[in-house]
DNA sequence: GCGGCGACGTCCGAAAACGGCGAGACTGCC
DNA sequence: GGCAGTCTCGCCGTTTTCGGACGTCGCCGC
C-alpha cells in the first residue's frame, strides 16, 4: 500500500480532511464523519493532487463548479464501487432515492444495502450521496450530519443556504 | 433439482445411507454424520445407480474392489469440488496430508478451507477422505466418526479392522 | 376520504466466528 | 544442550450473525 497524505481543507461546512495516495484521492471526510473514516494519513503542505481537489472543492462551494475532475480511488468491497459509480452518474441539483440507485445497479431489491454503502462513501461532496434522498423525499442521514447534507442541496438548489436547521 | 431416491445399505461400518437422482450418486451418509447430510430422498427398491453403487460398495467391504465407476455428482462450492475431485487422485492404501491436497489444487495455504472441505465431502468412501490425514500423520476428523477412519485405513493396509477405539 | 406518523417486514451486504491445519516459539524434562 | 509435547497464531473458504441513510401498510386525526 502506497503511503497515504492529507490535509486540512476550511470550508463553509467546516474543516474537511483531504486524503490522497499517490494516484489519486481517497477520501474526504466531514469534522465529526459518522462512521469514522477508513483512511488517514500524514500531513503535508504542497501536493499536486491535494492542491488539485482543494482548489475545485473552493470552487464547488462559492458557485463556479458542478462536477469534478480530480482523479478519484475510492476504496471498497465490489458492491460498494458499484454503488459509489452509479453515484457519479447523478448530476449537480438531481436527486435520485435509494430504490432508484438499486435499479441503477441492477440490485433493485438491495435497497437497505444501497443505503449501507451509500453511508460508507468515503469521498463526500465529489461522489454526491447528499443527492439520494428517500422515496418520499425525506432526508434520512448522512455522515456529516442531516444539516450538512441540507445545506449542500440548497446550495446546488441556487439557494443561499444557511446552516441553522 | 430432479428428485432424489435413496435406500439402506447395510455394512461393516453400520447402515449406510446411499442418495442418488436420476443421473449419479449424490450422497452416502454414515448412520450419524456430522455435520447433517445435506440431501435426502424417497426410499425406493430397484434402482439401477444405487443397485451398482451398492453392489461396488459391497465389493469394497469385503476387499474386492479398490476404486468405484458409478457415477457420482457431488454438489457444492467451486472451491469445496476442487477439493473433492483431488480426493479421487489418492488411490486406494495411500494417504496424504490436508497441506498435500492444498498444494494440488494449487492454494498451498488453503489447508485448514481444505479440511474443512473435506468434513463436507457428501459421497463418504468413494471420494476417499479418509485418506487424508494430519501432516504428522494423526488422525483428526471424519465425518463418520474416528474408529470408522481408523477401520478404513486398516481395512486399506490389509489388516483385519476391528472396531475396537 | 386524505395526509401524516409510527411500527413492522424483508432483504441485503458486511463483519465476525468457525473449523477434520501447520509452522514456529516455548517449555520442561532428561 | 536436545527433544518431544504444548501453545499460539496466521490462513482461508464457509456459515452465521447483525444491523440498517428503506418502503409499505395500517391507524389516527382531521
Amino acid at each position: 500500500m502506497t503511503r497515504l497524505v492529507q490535509r486540512i481543507l476550511p470550508s463553509p461546512l467546516g474543516p474537511l480532511r483531504l486524503v490522497a495516495s499517490d494516484l489519486a484521492l481517497v477520501g474526504i471526510y466531514f469534522p465529526e464523519h459518522r462512521p469514522a473514516p477508513a483512511h488517514a494519513g500524514d500531513d503535508v503542505a504542497r501536493h499536486p493532487l491535494l492542491d488539485h481537489a482543494a482548489r475545485e472543492l473552493d470552487e464547488y462551494f462559492i458557485g463556479r463548479r458542478r462536477q469534478f475532475t480530480v482523479a478519484l480511488d475510492p476504496r471498497g468491497t465490489a458492491f460498494q464501487r458499484a454503488v459509489w459509480r452509479a453515484l457519479a452518474d447523478i448530476r449537480f441539483g438531481e436527486q435520485r432515492s435509494y430504490a432508484d440507485l438499486a435499479r441503477a445497479i441492477g440490485n433493485p431489491r438491495a435497497v437497505r444495502a444501497v443505503g449501507a454503502a451509500n453511508g460508507r462513501n468515503p469521498l463526500s461532496i465529489v461522489l454526491p450521496c447528499h443527492r439520494v434522498v428517500a422515496t418520499g423525499g425525506a432526508l434520512t442521514g448522512y455522515a456529516g450530519g442531516l444539516p450538512a447534507k441540507k445545506w449542500l442541496l440548497a446550495h446546488e438548489a441556487g439557494q443561499m443556504p444557511g446552516l441553522s436547521a
